[in-house]
DNA sequence: CGGACAAGCTGA
DNA sequence: CAGCTTGTCCGG
């Protein structure tokens, strides 16, 4: 028989699977595999042995074509073709996923364009468990509250009760969200997903506290299979839950809540299709509804702020314009480290942003002013690590020797975080803590400079109060050329405002573009305003969310663009640098044509709702 | 994907 | 013609 339909078209309702050949054979049952060879992209059958226990999303390890290799139970006791001789399953090693959770990672394949063992594969945890939990799943305590949370919480609530629609909750940027996923855990078996592990960590311990049982994704399968609560970032969303009650996604408009590699799915867009299947209620919660989630459910309902007043949970946001800035100057103001002093006398920390990793970006000698260059291709070149100049297009580095003079003194003339900290150093007397995403150094604790990274601590992560913000550099992040840098920007100063949270702190924006709607925005502590007119520019455009669109690049790219050839409702871009750019009216149209096409051999890479556009 | 198997090339 | 590389095929 074949297997749901077609193998890697559109998913449809589940067979019925019994089978008139349960009997047939000696010595085991007829089991459907999909092995974890993506490029097979076929579902083969197998024998499992008697006294091999096993079920559908059980991991096993089956012999493929001289040698074995490890793959999925998707579905038992099927009919195989009576003419072939079965082999059987070597090994079963635990249980990962459960009918209802395939079932859903085939959505996925077909919304995002994969192929299934491949989504299998960023669903399956690096541990399989062998049974579910012996924890008997417990629910949250409603009157198990933080203090002042009664508010938020019963907003939740009124909206999970509210029917199986999607529904958006608008909070204020430093609205703790405990109490929506308490107010989840206290209906069943609740599924939380945030943008990061470390919120994962806290909202899970909250839960604890609130007498529900609940574990970190990954790592809890089991737990999920008895029925626990489950928190964590985007994988979570395929998380097997057999007894699922209600979904939250918090802070929705994250980009992290985005898959990084293909495929990339969205654990927004996952989690409505999953309580749709399932007629459970599902609520977005954000400080910045995202246009896509507008589009799901409407628009949101605003929590009653815990302060009363408009602004609340809004820091105050100075903008300094910097036009008329002398250039010795540099990156930092005259008010800025006014204000950093003062912060500092009163006890509490300063936090500066600059979006620049490494010492330099732009460097020019001293002695003929020629931009450093690299020998091969031309680009501008950095400084990364001290001395060395390297190219960020093609990797090449050389010593830091001007290519016209042979000068060996350069200018700085875009410094990286790595040198913004030595300069700022001396202008404080003071030492600075550095934060990268990949390079953490507190020494300083009182002041603090980083890469947008910095932006996703928790406050309580950095010791005392932090009284003000700066960002150093922020047209960086207002010009930048993805076409959801205003939203990036505004999400910069939302995560601004909630670490100077509660002690009267402030934002001090440092910028070329006083007047620009993503500061109007945020002085206003009105997100509407920019996100209403973000929404006609990408009608305008045939930007997602209006359109559907998917970016196309790696050697097998050209093939597969000639075979996709021109269907109607569908249009094409490029090649750009390698890259073309698919675009369609709605997904149902993009995946329905890119489904349609047989992958031609090499590597392709198809990027369904890409952050950031090619070329 | 990666093992099997066949066909093609090389050197003694 | 053994020994090695390169290419195509196909998996239960």
């Amino acid at each position: 028989m074949t297997l749901f339909g077609d193998e890697v078209g559109r998913p449809v309702e589940p067979p019925v699977e019994t089978s008139t050949a349960a009997a047939r054979s000696v010595g085991g049952r007829v089991v459907a595999v999909l092995p974890d060879v993506p490029a097979l992209d076929r579902v083969l059958h197998y024998l499992l042995p008697d006294g091999m226990e096993a079920t559908v999303g059980s991991v096993v390890r089956v012999p493929l074509h001289g040698r074995r290799v490890r793959g999925w139970i998707l579905a038992m006791d099927v009919d195989a073709d009576p003419g072939l001789e079965l082999r059987e399953v070597t090994r079963v090693s635990g249980l990962a996923l459960d009918h209802e959770s395939i079932q859903l990672a085939r959505w996925v394949a077909w919304r995002w364009v994969s192929r299934l063992a491949t989504v299998l594969r960023n669903a399956t945890p690096d541990r399989v468990v062998r049974a579910p939990s012996g924890v008997r799943a417990r629910r949250a305590d409603p009157t198990a509250l933080p203090a002042g949370s009664g508010a938020l919480h019963r907003a939740a609530l009124d909206a999970l009760s509210a029917g199986v629609h999607p529904s958006l909750l608008q909070v204020e940027p430093t609205a703790d969200p405990a109490p929506v996923a308490l107010a989840a855990a206290s209906l069943g078996q609740a599924l939380v997903v945030v943008p990061s592990a470390s919120e994962a960590a806290r909202i899970t311990s909250l839960l604890g506290r609130g007498g529900a049982t609940a574990a970190r994704w990954p790592g809890a399968t089991g737990a999920a299979l008895a029925g626990h609560s489950i928190v964590g970032g985007h994988g979570a969303v395929l998380a097997p839950m057999p007894e699922l009650a209600a979904v939250v996604v918090l802070d929705e408009h994250d980009p992290r809540l985005q898959n990084e590699s293909s495929p990339t799915w969205h654990a927004r867009e996952v989690a409505i299709e999953r309580a749709r299947r399932r007629r459970v209620p599902v609520l977005l919660v954000s400080p910045m509804p995202s246009l896509e989630a507008r589009g799901a459910c409407g628009e949101p309902r605003r929590a009653v702020p815990s302060s009363g007043s408009a602004r609340a949970g809004w820091a105050r946001t100075e903008v300094l314009d910097r036009r008329d800035a002398d250039p010795r100057e540099g990156l930092f103001s005259q008010r800025f480290v006014d204000a950093a002093r003062s912060e500092l006398s009163a006890g509490r920390h300063v936090v500066c942003v600059l979006n620049r990793t490494g010492r330099a970006r732009l460097l020019a000698c001293r002695s003929c002013g020629l931009v450093a260059a690299c020998e091969a291709c031309g680009a501008a070149v950095r400084v990364l690590e001290e001395d060395v100049l390297s190219c960020p297009r093609c990797g090449q580095s050389r010593p830091r020797v001007c290519l016209g003079c042979g000068g060996h003194a350069m200018k700085v003339l875009r410094p990286g975080v790595t040198r913004a900290r030595e300069d700022l150093e001396a202008l404080l007397r003071e030492p600075v803590g550095l934060l990268t995403a990949s390079e953490e150094d507190l020494r300083g604790q009182r002041v603090l400079i980083g890469t947008e990274a910095v932006l996703n601590r928790h406050p309580d992560s950095l010791g005392a109060p932090v009284g003000l913000v700066c960002m150093l550099e922020f047209d960086q992040e207002l010009l930048a050329p993805r076409y959801r840098a205003g939203e990036d920007a505004l999400w910069m100063l939302v995560r601004a405002s909630r670490l100077v949270h509660g002690r009267g702190g402030r934002i001090l924006v440092q910028t070329r573009q006083p007047d620009h709607e993503v500061l109007d925005a945020a002085v206003h502590a009105d997100p509407a305003r920019i996100l209403d007119r973000e929404r006609s520019r990408r009608e305008l455009l045939g930007l997602p969310p209006a359109a559907a669109v998917a970016a196309v690049g790696g050697e097998a790219a050209e093939e597969w663009i000639s075979r996709l050839g021109h269907p109607a409702g569908v249009e094409l871009q490029g090649p750009r640098a390698g890259w073309w750019l698919v675009r369609a009216a709605s997904h149902e149209h993009l995946a329905a044509a890119a489904g349609a096409v047989e992958r031609p051999p090499g590597r392709l890479r198809l990027r369904v709702d890409p952050m950031a556009l090619p070329g």
